[in-house]
DNA sequence: CTAAAAGCTCAATATAACTTGAGGTCAACA
DNA sequence: TGTTGACCTCAAGTTATATTGAGCTTTTAG
């Protein structure tokens, strides 16, 4: 049975966040682990989250997708507080960060893409600029055509 | 000391394959066992391969850049002949994989960073929108702004 | 002719990012 | 009350992509 949401909830348990990131609880443990995420313990030794946990996981998952690593990921969220919203700076410098990768990875692709769009499987008519060129390869592609 | 090209030599070893694609000895061995690239034994039982091997590498590489796994570089390397240059068909087949991929990859990532530009730290502005929405979060945050 | 360089095989190790499992606690519901 | 489900810890396993090392053979340069 899936929960009802109980949204003044302050403290989350392992298992409300996994359900509500849609990642196993064995993840949750994981990025706590990893320090990616914080709780504190009940008397039960359970963990508690906050309910910004939430929002850090979102970001982990978006910048998993633009294919950031985690340790890197981790150094992008240590920008943001474990324990209350981000402040509206605090954001807007992650976000930048974000912007500035995707840019970057963005353009590295389209590049590749032009790249490939003009070359003819490597014949090399396209020498200065096929991602696929190689020296030596190029050379015996010319002695024997 | 490097050697020079010997442009005209039809096998080459596995060291210079590694010299030539820029790439250690031990990863051309392994691209082999995944059944990347291929080779033949000389009488000593030294590995010999087709100058082909050179652009299926760089295929390797360029489709790596990218993201993809070598699983699908596989697949998508079967297209190309091991022994031969690949004809101008067999070229396009593979390049309008790569094209998709691309194209796919590039569109995905724009998609993010549009998203991450509208959104407002997830004050749930945008609340269609956000990448980094997340019902539970959004509603505590209008609880508590 | 000999010693270094390059090859060979097979097994182990490495890193990232998780997942699974064993064995045990704790609280709520029928 | 008892059993089910959510937790806990810690260790081991998994997949992808290689890299490293040990022990042995072949080639090549001086």
């Amino acid at each position: 049975m899936v929960k009802p949401l109980a949204a003044s909830k302050s403290a989350l348990s392992v298992g409300d966040v996994a359900q509500r990131c849609d990642i196993p609880v064995s993840t949750v443990h994981f990025y706590e682990a990893q320090g990616l995420i914080k709780s504190w313990r009940n008397n039960a030794n359970h963990r508690r989250y906050s309910r910004h946990v939430l929002r850090r996981i979102a970001v982990i998952k978006v910048a998993q997708r633009t294919g950031i690593a985690l340790k890197d990921i981790h150094q992008a969220l240590a920008v943001l507080p474990q324990d209350k919203a981000p402040s509206a700076e605090q954001w807007q410098a992650m976000s930048r960060q974000w912007q500035q990768l995707l840019q970057q990875k963005i353009a590295d692709l389209t590049l590749l893409q032009t790249q490939l769009d003009s070359c003819i499987g490597c014949g090399c008519l396209s020498l200065a600029d096929c991602p696929l060129r190689n020296p030596e390869d190029c050379r015996a592609v010319q002695e024997s055509p």
